[in-house]
DNA sequence: GCCATTTCCTTAACATGTTAATTGTTGCCA
DNA sequence: TGGCAACAATTAACATGTTAAGGAAATGGC
């Protein structure tokens, strides 16, 4: 019975919460300065990115939990982030958009993120990176491949 | 100006998070009919694999920050998983140490454990799991490669 | 048209992540 | 030896992760 667990060096969870840790690290102390969150971040890349969205597309393309995104909305709506507005046809459902406040820090920001993003890009090397971003996305439940 | 932020789509943050999701689900499923958390079962498999250990060594094994370690050395502490002891020649430390209730845990779950890693090695492939864990090791903080 | 079901979102409750401030101990050294 | 820097751990405060339950609006049979 080889009742043995792998270490825990060579544990995959393990291994993608530091690898993790390591690669927002510079990116959270970039975003310190503007008063923004990780996750405040990403909403407003996916926003900047795809337009306005409705809340469930959005919080799939941000990888966050709908409790989550209900915080973060009511936190960012209320720094002027991004606007929230009821669909009319279904009013269940509900638009959330970013605001020139918002895309402001996009835009602010956008240089110092491509420059730590080059700098793992080089310390791992071309090559390693885009087959990391291949295996990490074979992982992903999504499998929006 | 290439001002423009590359698309969320191949974000390393983003990929990041979403095969931990990946890998975590089936190993969350395991553990919630223990009733422990990932991060308890964290603690469990450092302290099974070294012995007793200093807080501070423990949080940085199971990649935990000081104040989450606190929290869960309490939590498990009342649960009777770990005893935590000062030490009487420097008693600004503690030494956290596994139970035996708490390493029953450990061997009832083993085998569950080894087959869901099992899984994913065969879906990555041999050569991909174990270059994943070199990739990703060379972005984590610590370096203890 | 009515009612059970489904869908979208919010609340609630608890655990953890994160940063900063605080407490208790030890060591050092002027 | 007295006082201060350094250290280990906790506490505090806020944001998020996670699961479960709740509420409002749409939908699909009958």
């Amino acid at each position: 019975m080889t009742n043995k667990l792998p270490s825990t060096k060579r544990s995959l969870p393990i291994a993608l919460i530091r690898a993790r840790e390591g690669v927002m690290a510079p990116i959270r102390d970039m975003l310190a300065e503007t008063g923004i969150t990780e996750q405040q971040w990403r909403v407003l890349r996916v926003l900047a990115e795809f337009g306005p969205l409705d809340t469930s597309t959005l919080a799939d393309r941000a990888s966050l939990l709908f409790p989550s995104l209900t915080r973060i909305a009511q936190t960012m709506r209320t720094k002027g982030l991004i606007t929230q507005t009821r669909d009319e046809n279904d009013r269940r459902r509900q638009m959330i958009a970013i605001t020139p406040a918002g895309q402001k820090i996009i835009d602010d920001n956008a240089e110092e993120s491509n420059r730590i993003v080059s700098n793992f890009r080089s310390t791992l090397g071309e090559e390693n990176y885009e087959q990391l971003l291949d295996l990490l996305a074979i992982l992903d439940p999504h499998a929006q491949n």
